[in-house]
DNA sequence: TGGCTATTTAGCAATATAGCCATTTACTTA
DNA sequence: TAAGTAAATGGCTATATTGCTAAATAGCCA
């Protein structure tokens, strides 16, 4: 592989690798409901708040989400919303593979 | 966060997870074109072949890819084709962040 | 100002991942 | 059968990730 196509595929992985987490695939899940404060989310997750700090600045570096400080608060709201396909195809192989199962199992 | 949702979030970051490398996303556009034998792919790629390997088990691992060994080369495919709506979304994300770059510098 | 709350950062230990080499397995063919 | 090729596996080290505690930073209000 080319130094150019392996730049390009690194930089696309590293989109990709800020979502597979499922603390971030939930906090993404939350934040395509509306935007949310970072003392919201840590409730929800029920994690230490400053790891749920660093999975959204995760995120945030990504480019996946934008943050908003109000005040003491900040709050996270999604930047690209076609995110949410990428739900949408995980669950189609979730379903392949329980499809599979099911067969293996009888 | 109640178990039940945990276990649903971690089982969509694993599939997820799988496609977050660099080699694993050249691997899964190369054969979104057809499919390809470990050999063709390790040239390709031009890492070790047990490393090439490694990343294809990942992957079918995951149920994004499925082999069928012929002779001795084992071909690999993908079994679920809306993998590639990943990337145009990556693509938005990737575009949305080079036009910040672009503000910020300019 | 001083105290309080929300958030981020730093540092650390535990765990997971990546990629190489060596070895094994499976298959083909001389 | 012996040699050769393709692929997978085991073992190892280097590196990256995670999530905690402690500490720093920022903004609010008495």
């Amino acid at each position: 592989m080319d130094p150019k196509t392996q730049a390009k595929f690194e930089l696309r992985a590293k989109i990709i690798k800020a979502m597979a987490h499922p603390t971030r695939l939930f906090i993404v899940d939350e934040l395509s409901k509306g935007e949310k404060c970072v003392c919201e989310l840590t409730r929800m997750i029920g994690a230490d708040a400053s790891t749920v700090s660093k999975h959204l600045s995760v995120l945030k570096n990504a480019g996946i989400v934008q943050d908003d400080k109000r005040g003491l608060q900040v709050f996270y709201k999604l930047k690209i919303s076609c995110i949410l396909n990428f739900f949408s195809c995980v669950e189609s192989v979730l379903k392949s593979n329980a499809r599979e199962q099911m067969e293996l199992t009888g």
